[in-house]
DNA sequence: TGACAATAAGTGTCATAACACTTATAATTC
DNA sequence: GAATTATAAGTGTTATGACACTTATTGTCA
């Protein structure tokens, strides 16, 4: 195995394409940019994903969503999408009744309390997006949201 | 109340900011990335946090590591250090032994079957990144890195 | 029309992450 | 040198996420 020389480039270059560079500040950066998304709503009784919900139904408008659709559209693959919004449900920010015409769909709407729980969160998530990213110029961020929308885009 | 004009606004705007943008992107594209990293380390039996402390220990070399140290090194906030070790040591990838001379620490370290499974995951990890990245060119993943790592050092 | 496939949602179970709290040991200071 | 503070690690409990499996309802087609 004697992998010392092997150990010594790794050393001097951390990295070993620019690639690996690439994933590793992705994951550090994004990790730390949503762990602040997690505190801030927190605060409010919120995970993200429940969270992303919220925004999700907002979008949604008043025909509401089913399970497997909000679970599609959720930023993280998420299994277990029915207790989740049964918990929301209890805290009464959605609503979610049997559609009669097709009895197995279950359409999650977002109640107004729900709304105002994201007018809430409004103003103190911009002033923390303001906090991660104010340091970059409009240039720079739009530079970098290209850049991560073109990761996503692969062939 | 009334939102409506402001709503009309959203959905043909849907970022009010750079910021906001850079961060639902670096969101959704982290998360994505992450979710590859975690299904590949899931085949070898590892969760990304435990990938991530073999990667720390092998780079603290003989001396190990305390920890506290090993969860300040986290990507992630991780209050269970303790027991995500445990159970690294139960697998036999870590060591854990009390410092008699300094009986408050116990330095963890890894062990040569945890070195061979970082080498067993090297190669597969490489083309993951191929397959994520590899349609960018390096002035692209370039860019892309220095961009996050600019997002880190927030003055 | 009756069997079978497809779709939507839900459940049981387990391991783990989160959080607050506690213990053990060493260093400091009066 | 006794008391206090600091440091390192560990524990108890709870809620949640992960995974595989199941149920309910509708559509399809032989």
């Amino acid at each position: 195995m004697a992998p010392t020389i092997r150990d010594e480039i790794k050393q001097t270059r951390p990295f070993r394409s620019p690639a690996e560079e690439a994933m590793t500040n992705l994951a550090r950066t994004g990790r730390l940019v949503s762990d602040a998304g997690d505190l801030l709503f927190k605060e409010f009784g919120l995970s993200s994903a429940q969270y992303n919900v919220l925004r999700i139904l907002r979008g949604a408008g008043p025909d509401g969503l089913g399970r497997n659709e909000i679970r599609d559209r959720l930023i993280t693959r998420m299994p277990d999408v029915t207790r989740l919004l049964e918990r929301m449900a209890e805290a009464g920010l959605v609503r979610r009744e049997r559609d009669p015409d097709d009895r197995r769909c279950v359409p999650t709407y977002i109640t107004p309390k729900g709304l105002a729980l994201l007018d809430q969160i409004d103003s103190p998530l911009t002033a923390l997006q303001q906090r991660l990213f104010g340091h970059l110029s409009p240039e720079q961020l739009g530079m970098l949201s290209e850049l991560l929308t073109l990761v996503r885009k692969r062939p």
